[in-house]
DNA sequence: TAGATTGTTAATCGATTAACAATC
DNA sequence: TAGATTGTTAATCGATTAACAATC
């Protein structure tokens, strides 16, 4: 089976299942069926099992899932089966409330560093790390093998500092800052824009709808 | 036209083509066409003018788009012509840096309130606002007439704080905490996890893909 | 065995896009 | 007018789901 073929929205979908899968094991339980996943996710028990079905055989009839082995199965498919080095761009209070963010480590990445262009944060020590400047990119990247980038900036210097690290080698931007970027197709980027999801749900809101 | 008849996938490229229409608009520039919005967000011109074309007809041929008109067309249509009063929940890292980031005001959106269950954060001031205990949210939610509130607790805390926001008359929750929350149906609900994006590009990185 | 649940096919459903008439 | 761009239709494309054989 081409991985190729497998379609975008259905990667996405995996972290979700095993966030879940995550959340079983600690509640204790040892067995599921993809029927109580899509009850806790709000998806039908038919794409569970039609999404898993591009990477394999996970199940058992009449039976259901091993919570374990299927969230191995799950971690090796995203590659998160070990950790990712991540660097941080932005030393600000978002920037501050990522690092703290113990979910990243969890979920298969360590940020191992944090750079800012401003020279009063320089040298500042956030958690375990100390604000690096940002024409120290290029090195943190290489000494650290890193392909993952956080950038935590400003939309107004998004974009340059998404230059600086396609330039720098990084293959894939999580960003937070509201702006579309424009970068090389080879390299991955996500968004996170709060308000986006926000707008769409005030026209939900409005009388008339929903 | 049946306003419950377009489809959600429409709404959602709402905001950002609002988004986009503000940035030219700080750009100076006062005409647009889909083709450029397009390019800006790596959508098509076809889908572009296809969504818009759902609300009524807001271009001229050969011309394009007044880009203030339709920037005011697209704020009534996602109601955020005027302001939504939110409460905040969670007075940590992550609630502090939602308090300071300015994106909301700008989107239409004020926080009016933030509110924690921890004894020692309530009283203590962040930016304008003072950290009010938990047991208060009702009456805040009843003073400011609060339809949308945005959870940043941790994920063990957060179905608990969502029911209470639901018993509160709350109708809209973004939350950042990494769980499905169980909501009844007419209460809306998106989730910010920022994991769930790097995971799905730590698949795309593996040798093989992309 | 009977009941439960998987994996998979084929049908349905819905979203995107190509094409183009209308018209500024 | 000629060129550009919209709004819209119809065709294509892709994702979801219903149904069910397989089997634990």
């Amino acid at each position: 089976m081409n991985p190729l073929a497998i379609p975008e929205i259905v990667i996405r979908r995996l972290p979700l299942y095993l966030r879940t899968l995550n959340l079983l094991v600690d509640d204790g339980q040892t067995v599921t069926s993809s029927q109580e996943l899509g009850d806790r996710l709000g998806i039908s028990s038919t794409q569970i099992r039609k999404d898993l079905s591009y990477f394999g055989e996970f199940g058992k009839q009449g039976t259901g899932y091993d919570i374990r082995y299927l969230r191995d199965q799950l971690r090796q498919i995203l590659q998160v089966d070990r950790h990712w080095n991540l660097v941080l761009i932005g030393a600000g209070d978002l920037g501050r409330a990522v690092l703290r963010y113990s979910g990243f480590e969890e979920g298969g990445f360590s940020i191992v560093a944090v750079l800012d262009k401003d020279e009063r944060k320089i040298g500042r020590q956030i958690g375990k790390l100390k604000v690096l400047a940002i024409a120290r990119l290029p090195e943190v990247i290489k000494e650290y093998g890193t392909q993952i980038a956080i950038i935590a900036v400003p939309a107004s210097d998004a974009q340059e500092v998404a230059n600086a690290l396609v330039r720098a080698g990084v293959k894939a931007i999580l960003t937070y800052a509201p702006i579309t970027l424009s970068l090389p197709a080879n390299v991955c980027v996500e968004y996170i824009d709060p308000v986006i999801g926000l707008q769409s749900m005030a026209y939900s809101l409005s009388p008339g709808h929903a």
